[in-house]
Order: structure tokens, then C-alpha cells, then sequence
RNA sequence: GGCUGGGUAGCUCAGCUGGUUAGAGCACGGCACUCAUAAUGCCGGGGUCGGCGGUUCAAGUCCGCCCCCAGCUACCA
């Protein structure tokens, strides 16, 4: 544990309320999910933070066409993404709003340290505006018809130049920084490809932010200038020190910041590689150790879009084929970072081959032994042989592996160790063949069991943080009390003796309901 | 166009600073076993490592050129 601070704080974008949550969100917070929970378990002080964005342009017409009030409407659609929670077991120690009184004390006070700085300075906004597309477009974005007038590339609109006053955030000023910042904190940006991308960029040159808006009003007021309100960028990133008490450092949950992981979709790269650390140091504040920019899901092979109909609701996905199986699979299947396919065929082979067959139907076989031949209780430790201690050994470097894959976010490794133990174990049993020493040597019977539940405790112990309910039932069934499930006790072994409670399968294999009801 | 990453068995991928017959999982074929969720284990088939040329005693691994794929190339969020 050297090196590590005891505190680790680990946070979700805030997500846009215009929108209900879909696959794409839950991946994210359930990465933070299983890092938050491993934490705790491995006996850090974690903080884990998600919530809802809920100003801008955007909500701001579709509240109007709901006919509510901005307030009202976000109240009611933030609400999906607080049951999204609960359906997908999250374990967030808060869920922000970016409504909440806080967090405009906050964007405030960050906002007049920028202006304290001289990093804020207001001018005029000015570009090709489209009327019909609602939105402004770069010279690049437009070109010229035949007929004299400038259009939108996209969308064949008509544009006009139109300026408006705005405040400009010197973003220009920072490129150098920005750079050294990179530099001499190479683990700020994972994965290496989107490392390179940002550094690529930046190295671009920057042009100054606008920072503030003028024609719509959902948002958090500019402090001393009330026609304007915040860029919504701004005042959403302001949600990772908002929790910690900003701009009151003696809060007690300030000890949290800087954030040890910003994660978020690659899509939202710039905003937390860039801006955010920019608009940090220029208040004086220290930018978060690190951004980890994952990749996006297909739908069996296609780009998921809502005008293909293909969007994929994550409660369907847990109501089909349950709760952990899901969270497994979508942190096994893809190595972190890289796009993913969903294919339902690959969930369910994940669901057959290596829960119900490879780890359910370990425990099952070796806990079904001893609660039929051996009294339902921790089997006598004989003598370990060295066939024994290659098993044990291997289970036992486990905690030291996974963490430090965590400390990559590299969720899929982690997940092949785990299961390279459970293959073994599945060999050592076929090859201890503990059935036949029934006959003739119930004390090394007793051993190789004894061996294989221990097994079974220290995977399981692992697999918590990334199914806590299964893992759950699993220790139960090895009668595991609740203090030592925590990492400290990962050494802890099982006592030969205790009484098990009846075992029962835990990850039931998945049948096609069309072939199930023939 | 420029920059970055990648093209290795049917599929998904691992192969660090060049060195014995190129690996894993899944899928497929055969065998064994029967404790277990028709689960498990063992064996096997299958790859000119994108193409061409070069450096080297030796290249999937280095160099050059070419082909193909993906991402990025700023202010809706």
C-alpha cells in the first residue's frame, strides 16, 4: 500500500438529463461501482460520487414542451437515473443534482476566482448562426452555394454572422501548462490512445472558451452580471469539488479532492482533460490525479442510435439475464478503453461458460461433497501436499494481482485472473478426483476439499466489488461473517469445523425461453 | 489531407527491450470421468503473424514503401 493515500474518491460524469439512461451510462457508473467497492473492501476511506447535469438549452425547451418548469421537470427525469442505481446495485455515497443551492454557491465562487486570476475577460461571441439549427457553426462547419449564400455543411441551413456579448475564459494561456501538466503526470489520462489524442490537440493551439450564455437562462447566474449564465461545461465539471465543500476547503469531505479517477465515456474527453484541469489550476485549485476516457457498446454490430430504434435499456438487459451477469459481462468482455459489441449470444456464453459452468458449478460440486459426505461442515486441513500449495499459492497472489489491474482500471484482466484460479480449480478437483478418496483415504478427501473452499473463499472474496449479490450468497454458503469479507481477513482461512448452511446453485445457466417452453 | 492507434487460428484477443517447433479463451471433432448446474478434465484439427522490400547468424517482434480499418482534427451536451 505504499504510496496510496487511505482516501480514494472516484466520480461519474453527471449525467445530461435530457435523456433516460442507457446502456452507455450504466457501463460507466458501474465501472466506478466495482472500483468504489474494491476500495472499501481493501479498507480505503472512499468517497464515490454520481448525479445528474440538469441545466442548459436543452432541458430548458423540453421542460417547456412537458409544459413544467425547469425545476419540476428535472426533479421527475432525474429520478430514472436515481433508480438506475438501485436496478443495477450502485453504491454511490451521494448522488448530486447541479440544481442544488450548493452547487451554484460553488460554480460561483469558482467563476470569481477565475475572474480574480484574470482568466475570465468578457467580449463578444460571434460565428455563423443557423436560426433553424439553433446552434453556431465554424467557418469549416459552412460553405458558400452557388447561389451567394452560406449554408450549414450538415444541414443545408441558412446562416448568418451574429455576435453576442459573452465571457471568454483565456484558455489560449494554458496550452504550455496544459502540456507540463501532461508531462509530468503521465497517468492523468488513460488509456494511452486518448493520452495522445488530447496531447495532440492541445499541442494544436487553444482558443479562447466562451464561458457564458445570453440567450436562454437555465443555469447558474454569473456573479455581478445577471444576463448571462454559466457555459453549462463549467458548471457541470464544478460538480466534482461542489461535493467536497468548494469553495470551503475546512469541509470535511475536502480531504477527498483532488479525485483519484474522473471516469468517463470517451466522448467527454476534452471537457475533463483540457477545460477542467485549466480551469483548476487557473483558480488555484489541484486538477484530479486522473481521467479514464472508456470506450462505447454496439448492438450486435451496429452503432446504436435512437433513430435506429437499437438503444439498449440496461433494466431489460438485467431483467432477461439478471443482475450480475450483466455487470460481469460487460466488465469481462471488452478489455477497458476499447469499444465494445453487445451481443445477447456472447452474454449468454459468458452467462453458461464461466458462471454457471466454470465458478457456479465449482462451488456447487465441491460444497455439495461436504454437505452430503461430510456433515455440512469446514473439512478437516490434513497435511498440505505440493500439488495443494500450488493451488493455494495461486489463489493467495490474487489480492495483489487484482489490485493492481484496478489501479489500471484494466477490469478485464482482473476478472482472466480470477478465472485462471477457478480453471484450476476445476482441474485440481478432476485430478484429486475427491469422490474416490471417499474410499480409500477420507482424511486427504477431507484436505482436498478443504483446499478447494478456500479457493473458493479468496475468488469469491474478489469477485464482490463485481457482483456483490452472488458473491454474497456464495459466502454465506461458506459461512463467511460479514467483518471478514473485508480484504484485511483475505488471509484469514477458513476454520475446519464450522458449520455450512445447504448449498444452492447461484448463477443458474440461461436458456433461450423459446427453447425452455418446447 | 494531417496526427494517433491497429491489422496474428472461424470469432475475440495475448505475444515486453528481435532468439528454441507462434499462444489463450470461445467455437468445432474425439476420448475420459460421473462429485457437480447434460457441468468438468484430457487430446486434436486449423494461422505464408495485411502486402512488398531491407537490416541481421536470427523478425510477428527493427527500418522503408504500400493497402485496409478505427479514433482525433474544439464551444448541443
Amino acid at each position: 500500500m505504499s504510496g496510496r493515500s487511505s482516501t480514494y474518491y472516484v466520480t461519474t460524469p453527471i449525467y445530461y438529463v435530457n435523456d433516460v439512461p442507457h446502456i452507455g451510462h450504466a457501463y460507466t457508473t458501474l465501472a466506478c461501482d466495482v472500483l468504489a467497492r474494491f476500495m472499501r473492501l481493501d479498507g480505503r476511506d472512499v468517497h464515490f460520487l454520481t448525479g445528474t447535469d440538469e441545466h442548459g438549452q436543452k432541458v430548458e425547451k423540453a421542460a417547456a414542451a412537458a409544459r413544467l418548469a425547469p425545476q419540476a421537470f428535472t426533479d421527475k427525469v432525474s429520478q430514472s437515473f436515481r433508480d438506475l442505481v438501485e436496478t443495477m446495485n450502485y453504491s454511490p455515497d451521494n448522488f448530486i443534482r447541479t440544481t442544488e443551492q450548493r452547487h451554484h454557491v460553488a460554480s460561483q465562487a469558482l467563476w470569481d476566482k477565475l475572474v480574480a486570476a484574470g482568466d475570465i475577460y468578457l467580449g463578444k461571441y460571434a460565428g455563423w448562426y443557423s436560426v433553424r439549427d439553433e446552434a453556431y457553426f465554424v467557418e469549416g462547419e459552412t460553405e458558400v452555394g452557388p447561389d451567394n449564400k452560406r449554408r450549414a455543411t450538415a444541414s443545408g441551413a441558412e446562416v448568418e454572422w451574429v455576435e453576442e456579448p459573452s465571457y471568454f475564459f483565456r484558455l489560449s494561456a494554458w496550452a504550455e501548462r496544459l502540456l507540463d501538466f501532461y508531462e509530468r503526470n503521465p497517468r492523468f489520462i488513460a488509456p494511452e490512445s486518448r493520452r495522445n489524442e488530447v496531447i495532440s490537440f492541445v499541442k494544436g493551439g487553444l482558443q479562447d472558451l466562451s464561458v457564458s450564455r445570453t440567450s436562454f437562462s437555465w443555469g447558474v447566474p454569473v456573479p455581478g452580471d445577471a444576463k448571462h449564465i454559466m457555459y453549462v461545461w463549467l458548471d457541470a465539471l464544478t460538480n466534482y469539488i461542489t461535493e467536497c465543500g468548494y469553495p470551503d476547503t475546512a469541509n470535511p469531505l475536502w480531504k477527498y479532492w483532488p479525485a483519484d479517477l474522473h471516469m468517463v465515456g470517451k466522448d467527454i474527453i476534452r471537457f475533463h482533460c483540457v477545460f477542467w484541469p485549466a480551469f483548476l489550476m487557473a483558480a488555484g485549485v489541484a486538477p484530479p490525479k486522473r481521467v479514464f476516457a472508456h470506450g462505447w457498446w454496439t448492438n450486435e454490430g451496429q452503432k446504436i442510435s435512437k433513430s435506429l430504434g437499437n438503444v439498449i435499456d440496461p433494466v431489460e438487459l438485467v431483467r432477461t439475464y439478471g443482475l450480475d451477469p450483466v455487470r460481469y459481462f460487460l466488465l469481462r468482455e471488452v478489455p477497458f478503453g476499447n469499444d465494445g459489441d453487445l451481443q445477447r449470444r456472447a452474454l449468454v456464453g459468458r452467462l453458461n461458460g464461466d458462471l454457471a459452468n466454470a465458478y457456479g458449478n465449482l462451488c456447487q460440486r465441491v460444497l455439495s461433497i461436504v454437505a452430503k459426505n461430510l456433515g455440512g461442515k469446514v473439512p478437516l486441513k490434513g497435511a498440505i501436499t505440493e500439488v495443494d500449495a500450488a493451488l493455494l499459492d495461486r489463489a493467495r497472489s490474487l489480492l495483489t494481482t487484482v489490485r493492481a489491474e484496478l489501479d489500471e482500471q484494466a477490469f478485464h484482466r482482473a476478472l482472466i485472473v480470477l478465472w485462471e484460479v477457478i480453471a484450476d480449480a476445476n482441474r485440481y478437483v478432476d485430478a484429486q478426483a475427491p469422490w474416490a478418496l471417499a474410499k480409500t483415504d477420507p482424511a486427504r478427501r477431507d484436505t482436498v476439499l478443504w483446499v478447494l473452499a478456500e479457493t473458493v473463499r479468496r475468488v469469491t472474496l474478489l469477485a464482490q466489488p463485481f457482483m456483490p449479490g452472488s458473491a454474497a450468497k456464495i459466502l454465506d454458503q461458506l459461512a463467511i461473517p460479514g467483518e471478514d469479507r473485508v480484504f484485511a481477513s483475505f488471509d484469514k482461512e477458513l476454520v475446519s469445523g464450522t458449520a455450512l448452511p445447504a448449498p444452492q446453485g447461484v448463477f443458474p445457466r440461461y436458456v433461450e425461453p423459446a427453447k425452455a417452453a418446447s
